[in-house]
DNA sequence: AGCGATTCGTGCAAATATGTACAAAACAAT
DNA sequence: ATTGTTTTGTACATATTTGCACGAATCGCT
């Protein structure tokens, strides 16, 4: 086998695995750990793969394109998983919906990629990335002016894109919720962009961790009542819940407990 | 047997099989290493495959099983690395430039990182999310639909976002280009965006590497004068540069050692 | 914190591939 | 037939790849 059949083959593998371990390589490649290494290393050097202890992380469709979105996800990444995968099981096949990026959504995002007959429109290019290889969903991008702090799509042409879709089903991470005084972000024009999010789907979906609430941002985004439905983690105070509830809110509350999740980036054995 | 037949057989084979071992070769046409080996450097330089060590492998995109980013991308790897760092000195501060999605074009967008005040605009997510943490450069984005084979963005939302901008210059990769028939590329909705891209701006620069030249590809684009500045490598037969530079385009080569081609994907020790 | 098991980097040697000079062969045209 | 051109085979020096080996680094587990 010529050593281009053998790196195409591992690049091939990382499209649909995102982790590739170096011994697994040895046997279905049939060539010595050595031989690996240097091929891993080979495509390190071209950017196609990031190398760890062990095997290697796909570089394209990963976190690792903006470490801003690491080390955000860090924090209460372990919430925001669980709270991706109770999310997950709202979207179903041939629907369309949008995803709105925050770092919650993203974590989501990378559950879809298996999906059969779904189309996706985002207005984060970090998400478009998450989805360019997964054949079954259909990706679709408001594109406008990216904003260097939240790395989302707004401004004009993301406006209007949204105001000429209709969607079946709109995920949308949220950075303050408050009962009385309703959701809101420190972005206006993220805001704005919220906001036509809302009025362009019939499901409203939002995703907030335990430490959203009870807080407000400075831009206004509508009354919690805009929600239909909120997927938290169980560390959110039961007087939240309860309260939305009776406001007609499903509320969802992930289990997060006993679930010890390790770093994506440094698990690379897992099939 | 003829060394025009055997050549075509080689061409045949290579639409079955994605890669070819020179040692089969041999055997199979039943000629010398040093034969094949000429064999191969011809396709080559008329951009049917593409040599790597003990063979060679297909370029042409109806047999590459994904003739997307990281196929291609290590694709004379050395020579678009050397258009990307000439055509950069094209890219001045404060201007505001488009820069369509390519492999070469991605190159240049990798160097663009340091710069301050500059207006990006892109159909390429990719090219979004390398710039995205680079403050001194405002990105744009067209949106729209994300070509899966590709991985750009085209269809509606893409084209009026083009309808509506002027740029001072616009960057682009070819696929084809031949004196004749002008610039092509293989997917309609990419010649599409590229028409209006030409329109768009009031400079038009082009990216292609030799392989490209004296080739065509199913969806026209436009005549060769409606570019304004060609950037290639060292490799481009001189008559073509003769012509082009009669038509009043202003021809650019990279430098790199017209002798030495050597595959980046196989050199990983160096530097 | 310590320890055994893996894995990594790398020098070395064998095998293989490459580029090229030169001669032989095939071909084309008078 | 002969001459000039192109193509192919051979030979050989150089370059690359790969497996093996061994010390160093890292990981997982107690």
């Amino acid at each position: 086998m010529l050593a281009e059949e053998r790196r195409f083959r591992i690049r091939e593998m990382l499209s649909s695995q995102r982790t590739l371990a170096a011994s697994d390589l040895c046997a279905v490649l049939g060539v010595t750990a050595a031989t690996i290494r240097r091929d891993l290393a080979a495509l390190e050097h071209d950017g196609v793969l990031v190398r760890s202890h062990g095997g290697a992380v796909s570089r394209m469709s990963s976190t690792n394109f903006q470490p801003s979105y690491q080390t955000l996800s860090h924090v209460h990444s372990t919430e925001k998983h669980a709270i991706a995968r109770e999310a997950e099981h709202l979207v179903l096949d041939g629907e369309t919906v949008f995803l709105e990026g925050s770092t919650t959504v993203y974590e989501l995002a990378c559950c879809l990629n298996q999906r059969k007959r779904l189309t996706v429109v985002t207005n984060s290019p970090t998400i478009v990335c998450q989805l360019q290889r997964s054949t079954g969903v259909t990706v679709l991008c408001t594109g406008g002016d990216l904003q260097k702090d939240t790395f989302y799509f707004s401004g004009e042409w993301a406006q209007r894109a949204l105001s000429e879709i209709r969607l079946d089903k709109a995920i949308l991470g949220v950075s303050a919720i408050d009962i009385p005084y309703g959701v809101s972000t420190a972005n206006h024009a993220e805001a704005q962009i919220k906001k036509m999010i809302m009025k362009a789907a019939k499901t409203r979906i939002a995703l907030a961790d335990h430490s959203k609430f009870g807080t407000q941002s400075f831009a206004y985004v509508g009354p919690v009542t805009d929600i239909d439905v909120l997927v938290t983690d169980s560390g959110t105070e039961a007087k939240y819940v309860k309260v939305l509830r009776e406001m007609g809110i499903d509320v969802l509350i992930a289990g997060a407990t006993g679930t010890k999740r390790k770093e994506q980036n440094t698990t690379y054995s897992n099939k």
